[in-house]
DNA sequence: TTTATTTCGGAATGATTGGTCCGGAATGAA
DNA sequence: TTCATTCCGGACCAATCATTCCGAAATAAA
């Protein structure tokens, strides 16, 4: 209804802030505090928009987590394609991906880890909404893997002892580790061990 | 002080429940929705006790909390032990653990996943007393592990061509993978396919 | 400039939060 | 039985929660 007159009727004032912008700021605050521990007043401080706004833009506390989920995965999976289209031996895309989750986990002093894991754990298991988006993202990336790996097997860079969709499966649910893991320790020596060996299994 | 008068002077009325039946209770709480979500109400309500019986008996929510988590790890490491000591080879021992989790896993309908992982990623970064169980747990845990895998190497049963702390640390990173990709699906093929892997890093 | 419309700051909402408190019931020792 | 002590149901508290609402400011089209 609203959407519709907007559409047809006159533009009044205008937004005072970049919708993306601010959406980007969301990310970062469920991704520090999670769901149920970041409130509506942590969100108009942290956003810099007045609680009306905030509503008037993004509807409720859900729908916005549900929109800052979608932001942040989409972002992940923007960085993840650029590695993966790299023309490089297929075992050193999933290496250099492997590192480079790895770097960008260490670096965070704040032990976010990876938001969508996050969500996994804290809101999955009791919102289907966000269970089916971890879902369809799960099968992307498993598909995106996929590829690499079968391209890796057809050039014998990669083992074709083992099923080319179980060595994603693998990869992934190692990575899964890693981005828990690393909320409770930044010793990259620990990583350094966990890449090198799930590393050996596509050899 | 109130425990200094309790120890010298009379015993007046004894409590109407078993405290450690109803931390267990405590920890199906708190395991099932995470330390945010559970209110005092939703544990007043659960464990069958009255609010100031709760806060005699086990302080305040926070206090529950790390109690609730003690009790799940004593009790979880304690059903590791009884696999890890079993006279079997090695891999068999790693093998029978993997699959005892998953079983474990995949048999909860409510997908509440390992209350040590699920704490590890909702409190740990902001709790600095969770942290710390969570940290300790897990070098017991990796300590357990080298145990296991060194003796399998003593015997050859498990290669040597890698060091026995890192595949300590990386057969507990896939069970934590696994204790993850477990909160949004009950699909066992995948958790096969992750197993078989895991457990080719050994031979 | 007028007008219709939207934005937005901040007050106000009722529900829920974690935690305290009180008074009567229960209970072991004297 | 008395008495000192503890237990516990439930009322109560202030703080915080997500959400709504109102009126003034802003703005694009007429």
């Amino acid at each position: 209804m609203l959407n519709l007159s907007k559409a047809i009727c006159v533009m009044a004032r205008t937004k005072d802030f970049d919708e993306n912008e601010v959406l980007a700021r969301a990310v970062d605050l469920f991704w520090l505090k999670g769901y149920n521990s970041t409130s509506m007043q942590d969100l108009v401080d942290g956003l810099g928009i007045s609680r009306s706004s905030l509503y008037d833009t993004y509807g409720d506390k859900h729908s916005l987590f549900i929109k800052a989920l979608e932001c942040y995965q989409s972002r992940a999976s923007g960085k993840l394609c650029q590695i993966g289209n790299k023309t490089l031996p297929a075992k050193e895309v999933i290496k250099e991906l492997l590192e480079f989750i790895t770097g960008e986990l260490l670096q965070d002093q704040k032990h976010k880890g990876c938001f969508l894991v996050n969500a996994e754990v804290e809101v999955a298991p009791h919102d289907e909404e966000v269970s089916q988006m971890i879902c369809k993202n799960g099968q992307q990336i498993e598909e995106a893997f996929y590829k690499v790996i079968k391209k890796g097997q057809d050039n014998d860079e990669i083992t074709n002892k083992q099923d080319a969709s179980a060595l994603a499966r693998f990869i992934i649910n190692t990575v899964k580790g890693i981005q828990v893991t690393a909320k409770s320790t930044n010793d990259k020596a620990i990583f350094d061990d966990i890449i090198k060996l799930a590393m050996s299994v596509l050899d």
